[in-house]
DNA sequence: TATTGTTATACTCTATAACTATA
DNA sequence: TATAGTTATAGAGTATAACAATA
């Protein structure tokens, strides 16, 4: 017999891939909810989190994955709500979205809330939640 | 020395969330750079996905977590792709979306793209991906 | 009366392309 | 020339509210 192979089987990883697909579907789902509730939508969630050091907005825009003339009006709604403002760097072509002092707040209000409304994690005991982060850790190594 | 706690602490959910927020990020991003080579939008990808069966479209809302409403916009560009179609139920206000050939072939590439695609399991072995498999199906249960 | 699906409306997120200011 | 950000435009996804058809 030989040596079971390194490699998935197709099917072996379509199964893992649905179920990951499915745990990151509640994720996000959760993830939304909440944020939601502190009168943001996700990406902005996500844009705050980012926010812990004054960013260039094309660094954002690598960051959240998407086009940069997109970060202009995320850049807009943010500063509306008072969260962000905007900062001219060394180099005169750059801005640097930096946080509020209300931002600061909501930023930590939005970690505070996404740990404790998180349920998918919450059918795990100490040793299992423990084994789940190694694993992920080597999945995003 | 009292027994472990069940519950995590909110570091530790903060710590666990985080990672799996970005394992979701990341699983994401590989699914919709999959299923855009398909020409596909993530959404609709989802919704071919759930096709397995003729689905009202009442209960397609509810699996995707939005409003009924935009159901009919979705079914609207699927129906002009040329993927699905609608067919009335028995009950006669109800109205199930329902493959075409052309979209039963196109989801079964999606499947196979989507798990030959998925970056985020390939750094596991047998083991690791087994184990991960176990305790995402109990974060499912 | 309640439910299913549709339409109208508005906002957010997204990409592409053309533009400006600066390097 | 190249890069950072903006604007204009268009399409997709989202929710709310009002509506028609059916149960």
């Amino acid at each position: 017999m030989p040596p079971s192979p390194p490699a998935p089987t197709l099917d072996e990883a379509r199964a893992l891939t649905m179920r990951l697909y499915r745990v990151a579907d509640r994720a996000r789902a959760d993830f939304t909810a909440v944020v939601a509730d502190l009168g943001l939508t996700s990406l902005q969630a996500r844009v705050l989190l980012q926010l812990g050091e004054p960013t260039p907005m094309r660094a954002l825009a690598e960051h959240l994955g998407c086009d940069a003339s997109n970060v202009t009006g995320i850049a807009h709604r943010l500063t509306a709500a008072g969260l962000v403002e905007r900062v001219e760097g060394r180099d005169r072509r750059v801005k640097l979205l930096r946080l509020t002092a209300e931002g600061v707040r909501l930023r930590a209000q939005v970690a505070e809330s996404v740990a404790a409304g998180a349920t998918v994690t919450a059918k795990l005991d100490a040793a299992e939640r423990a084994r789940l982060t190694q694993l992920l850790d080597k999945v995003l190594a």
